[in-house]
Formats: structure tokens, C-alpha cells, sequence
DNA sequence: CGCGTTTTGTCAACCGGTTGCCAAATATTG
DNA sequence: CAATATTTGGCAACCGGTTGACAAAACGCG
């Protein structure tokens, strides 16, 4: 750090890192337009401003410099930086690619830039990732928080935020409303002969394990089937497997986990001890992930949208910098159950 | 865009967004301290500048007024903005999360943010990414570039570059060895009785397709073995099924793939047409993308550590931004073969 | 053709830091 | 203790845009 402004370029003129062209400013297109740097910044900003005469004057001064707006020189007096955050739990986790798409996207086509950053499942290191994100972006986005309501609200407060994944009073969010894929899954369970049914939860600290387990009970009861809740240690596929003898001990015959990967691990355990899957056992995911299809049998799951979500989310967002009000309600977005091969009759 | 500016806020105090403690700057840490901002600047980033006496006084004030440097107003003079470009094909191929998680870590670590963008596989959009992107970051990594050589250098011209998974001179560039890990998979596939074997070639963009097929061109020689280049649509699982006829036509008993995600495509349309994995027939992927081992049998592939190539680059950029030299040669990371349950003996 | 209105362009201040240069304060030395 | 060397802090300019206030120019109208 020190060292860089130290090294070299003391009596060279010290500008740009080292390119040579250091970019044109709408001084020097002032100039070559012969006008006030001032309507230079109108034209090329405020549509309207100046007569269209010299509109044109300065666009061509402007191309012809190949003229780029300095993004720093323009957060700094209004703040606004065409940039949004988003804050995962983890980069890795193929739940979050097609979120972070979805975002991108639609934050592309509207010339904003993404910013990513990642908490690691770690609360404390959420909420400063968060905070440092939100100085520097337009506004934030965050998917699956593992942080407090209250810290959440605190930086909404600040600037726009919207939250996937999770219901927070007061904050917009989009969330995939689980009930018609639950409901779902579990008809299609009972209709196939099941009557005992484990629910795989995931990590204390996600919002979305307690709502998958209220539906799938709430699903349970109604199609009259009786269901437990156990316990995995992590939402991984490696937590699938740990959680295969739980599984086996409560003698349900149809799964339904927390996510993808749990339920992969868990099929993969399964197998290995010899059980056929679905002829004793259905196994039912969440979130139809990137290789949900890999599997032999391919995993049947609940899909959620998740670009969708992204997209929602980004879309709230602009929204509300062009001074929209953030909607009220979450927004909801279906859920479906994907059948393949991975559920289905059980055969006694 | 337009209404961006044009909306609201035309009476009200404009400031910040809409947060209220418009947080404290330099200046009010010097009226705090009784001293002058530029001190209070000095004493926040250029250690030992100032006595440790003023130093103390500043950083209390600055704690207590809980400050945060504005990184814009620092940028606009500095040109240094703590943050690295990255830009991938692809957010949502598996090849690139683990590039994308390395680089993350490692620049969070040295308090750098990852700006993230996508090229859709484009060579245009990369460009005009890359461009963008350029101008607002200290220094910019190219995974599996699409565009031209010289297109690069231009960009290296400006500002600090590195390249993942593509080789340029004149450009520091990260790039897995595949001889190692290819000549293990060819041999193994020799010693388990193959002798003709099938390469299925990738995007002709990508420059990896022609290194991995003269690799496997050169062992398969070495071993004995004769070697057939099949080209395939795209490098997906759906191109990967679509290339299954001509692996079958070509009468090939071992198929190397361009990347993972046609291993197993191809492997799910052969084992969907009745061939036996890997009785019948051996297939080896690239890459060990997330989910290689979702697959029954899992897959065999040449594992690249990308997570080490992301981590590289990022460090050879900072070590760039702190005046080293670039290293002339290639950096080049090991690659191996991961043995899973899809290569093995052929049982005629 | 003169007057009021609207449009268009200029001036200057500001956003929040950084840094070269200089003078004051302090430390070192003979 | 004076003279010199070294720290330390202050001043002011600058980075590159944005924007409110105002004046000049262009326009409309009786």
C-alpha cells in the first residue's frame, strides 16, 4: 500500500495507473466545442438542457475524444454510482448462480453493475460485507440473509435494499412462495402410497428451512400423512449423507429435504447401503439446482425460481431509485414440483 | 436514466440517497481532533507520516464519529479504487465458480471487492465489458477470454491484466498444465485395454479445446493408442448428448471430453441408448465441475484447480498494482486425473 | 418595434479526499 | 546554548464531474 505511491512515477506526470491516453475529460471536449465544460456535463446528461444545435456540437466533440464519463467523478457529488451489491452466503452454492444471473442480467440491460460479495454462512461477516458494499452501490440486494431483521432494517434505512428468500416487515422481498410446490410434492407422495414422511431441515439461522417445514407439515396433515422433522448438520451434500441413519431410523419412506444437495447426499448414502431408490424410498429436493439431473435417478425437487427472483429483486430496486415506493407485500413467486425419476410408488 | 435525475428530490436536501447520517468525512474528524483535515489524512493512510500522538487523537475522533472513507472521493484523485474486475463467460457454468470463489477470497483477503461481469459468451459483449469495467477498477482478470489477442493487450496496455486458462504473450497468464493430467488419463485408459480413443472438442473460441486435443493427440501417441477429434455444438450437456452418435460412429471405446458438462451429457444419452459405463465405454470429462460426481458412475476427470488459478491471478494483479513486474512466463498450475467409477477396464 | 417570457449558456461552488510545498516545532549535535 | 537537522502540521491546489443562480440571447406578442 505504501509502497505504491512511493515506488515510481515521483517525477513522472503522475496520472492514470500507466496508460498513456489518460481519457478525455468534458473539459477538453469543452474546448474542441467551443463551450462551458458546465453545458458540456448538461448535454451529455440532461436531456432537454441545451438546444439541440449545440446537443450536437458536443456529442460529436464528444465521440470524437472517445469520451467516457469518470464514474468517481460523478458518485462523488450526487452519491449515485449505477451500481447494486449483492450479498450471498456463498458463491460456490449453485442455489445463489442462478440468483446472481438473474441479477446481472437484468442489471445489465439497465447499465448497472453488479457488485458481488460473499459472507461465508457467517452472520458478523454479512453485516460487514454488507455495510462496506452499501457506501459504494445504489442499493443492495440480499439473498438468504443470515443476519438480524433489525440489522436489515437498519441498512435499508440507509439506502434501497431488497431481500430474496426471506419475509422481513418492512423491506421489500421476493420470495418463492412454497406451498403450491409442497403441496404438490406431498399429493404426489400420498398418491404413490407414503404415509410416513421426514422433513430434512437445514441451518437454524435460515428463514426459508422453518417456512419448508410449516408447509410440508401443514401439506402432511391435510393428505393425512404423518410427518417428522429431523435435524441435519449442514446443508451440504456431506450433511445428506451424515443424516441417511436418522432417516432410516424414523422409518419414513419418502424424504423431503431442506435443498438439493442434502437430498443428493442423502440418495448417494442410501444407495450405497443398498436401498433402491424410489422402490423404498422417494427422495424430494428443493431448489432444482445445476446438477439436480446428474443423478441415477435423475432428483425430483421443488423448483423455485430463483432467476426470477433476481431479476424481481433488481427490478424493486431500480424501482425505487427512480422513486418508486418499495411494494408493500413480499413478492411471491411459485414454486412447482419437477418430477423425475428420484420419487415415485413405493413398492411394499 | 432520465428520470433518474429528473424525478424527485428537486426540493428536498439532496444528499446521500435518503440515509440521514450522511456520514462523516475528514473534515469533521479535524474540527473533532483541532487539527487540519489533510493531517487527519495523512494520519488515515500513510503510516508514520504523523506523531503517534496526533495519530491517536485522529483515530479516536474518527471512532467515534464512526467513519468510513468515501471510495469515490479517494478514486477521483488517486485513481485507485480497491477493486478487481473479473469476467467470465459464463456466470452460471460450474467451470467458472470456483475461479470466482478463489479470486473472491483472495481479494477480500487484501481488502479488494470483486467487481463481476459476464460476456454471454460473446466476444463483442466482452469487449465493451471489459472496457467498462477497466475504467472503474484497479486491475482486471479475463477468464477464458473470448476476444482477440491483441484486443488484450490493449486492455493490458491501460491498466494491470492477467488471464486465466488462455496463454498470450506479453500478458501474465495462469494456465493449467493439462499434459500431466492428460497423459494420466490416457495411459490409465491404455493400461485398461483401449486403443481407440475419442476426443470431443469444444467451442473453437476457446483456445483450451486445441491445447487439451494436442495433449491428448501427443499421449495417445506416446501410448499407442489412435486418436479421433469429434467436434460438438456447444460445450453443454445438451451438446454433449447430441455428439453421442458420432462417439458411437467412430467406433471409439474411450471418449475424453472437452469439459464435464459433455462427459455427461454424452454419458446420460449412451447409457439412455443401453450402453454400459465404463464396460462398454470409458469416459473422461475436464475440469471436475461442481456435480461431476452427482453421476452414477461418478465421473473420471482431469481436474484443473481453478480455485488456485482465480487465487493467482488476483495475486499476481496486486502484486502488479504494488510495482512488480508481471512474470514473463505463463504461470502454470498442475493438473490431475481424478479416477471415478466412469473409466476403467473395457469388457469386450 | 418594444416589452415580457422562455430558452440557453456561463459562473462558481461543491462533493471528499490526496499530496507537493513550506513553515513551525521539535530533536540532535557540537 | 546556539546552530543545524529532522519531524510534523497547515495551506492550497487538484481530481472530474454536477448544479443552483444568474445573465445573455432568442423568441412571442400586441
Amino acid at each position: 500500500m505504501t509502497d505504491l505511491t512511493s515506488t515510481g512515477a515521483a517525477t513522472a506526470p503522475i496520472k492514470r495507473g500507466r496508460g498513456e491516453k489518460s481519457s478525455a475529460t468534458i473539459y477538453d471536449i469543452a474546448k474542441l466545442a467551443g463551450v462551458n465544460p458546465s453545458t458540456v456535463s448538461r448535454a451529455l446528461s440532461k436531456p432537454g438542457r441545451v438546444s439541440a444545435k449545440t446537443q450536437k456540437i458536443i456529442e460529436d466533440a464528444a465521440a470524437e475524444l472517445n469520451y467516457q464519463v469518470n464514474p468517481f467523478a460523478r458518485a462523488l457529488p450526487t452519491g449515485r454510482t449505477q451500481t447494486i451489491g449483492l450479498i450471498v452466503a456463498d458463491i460456490t452454492n449453485p442455489t445463489f448462480f442462478d440468483i446472481i444471473r438473474g441479477a446481472e442480467t437484468t442489471g445489465s440491460a439497465r447499465d448497472y453493475t453488479l457488485v458481488l460479495a460473499e459472507s461465508a454462512e457467517s452472520p458478523e461477516t454479512e453485516v460487514t460485507a454488507a455495510r462496506r458494499l452499501l457506501s459504494t452501490v445504489d442499493g443492495l440486494i440480499l439473498a438468504s440473509p443470515r443476519m438480524d431483521d433489525d440489522q436489515i432494517r437498519d441498512l435499508a434505512a440507509d439506502k434501497p435494499v431488497a431481500v430474496i428468500n426471506r419475509e422481513i416487515t418492512g423491506v421489500p422481498c421476493v420470495v418463492p412462495d412454497v406451498n403450491k410446490g409442497i403441496s404438490e410434492a406431498v399429493r404426489s407422495l400420498a398418491a404413490n402410497g407414503h404415509q410416513k414422511l421426514a422433513y430434512v431441515a437445514g441451518p437454524a439461522q435460515s428463514w426459508m428451512t422453518g417456512r419448508r417445514w410449516e408447509g410440508v407439515k401443514a401439506a402432511a396433515e391435510w393428505s393425512k400423512l404423518s410427518a417428522v422433522r429431523l435435524e441435519s448438520s449442514k446443508p451440504t451434500v456431506d450433511g445428506g449423507r451424515q443424516v441417511a441413519r436418522d432417516v432410516l431410523e424414523s422409518g419414513a419412506t419418502a424424504v423431503i429435504t431442506y435443498n438439493d444437495l442434502l437430498a443428493i447426499g442423502l440418495m448417494q448414502e442410501l444407495q450405497a447401503g443398498g436401498m433402491s431408490v424410489p422402490d423404498q424410498i422417494s427422495i424430494v429436493g428443493f431448489d432444482d439446482i445445476f446438477g439436480a439431473d446428474f443423478t441415477t435417478p435423475a432428483l425430483t425437487t421443488v423448483r423455485s425460481p430463483l432467476g426470477e427472483c433476481g431479476t424481481r429483486a433488481v427490478t424493486i430496486l431500480l424501482d425505487m431509485l427512480q422513486g418508486h415506493e418499495a411494494p408493500l407485500e413480499a413478492v411471491r413467486v411459485e414454486t412447482e414440483l419437477v418430477v423425475r425419476g428420484s420419487s415415485g410408488r413405493l413398492l411394499v
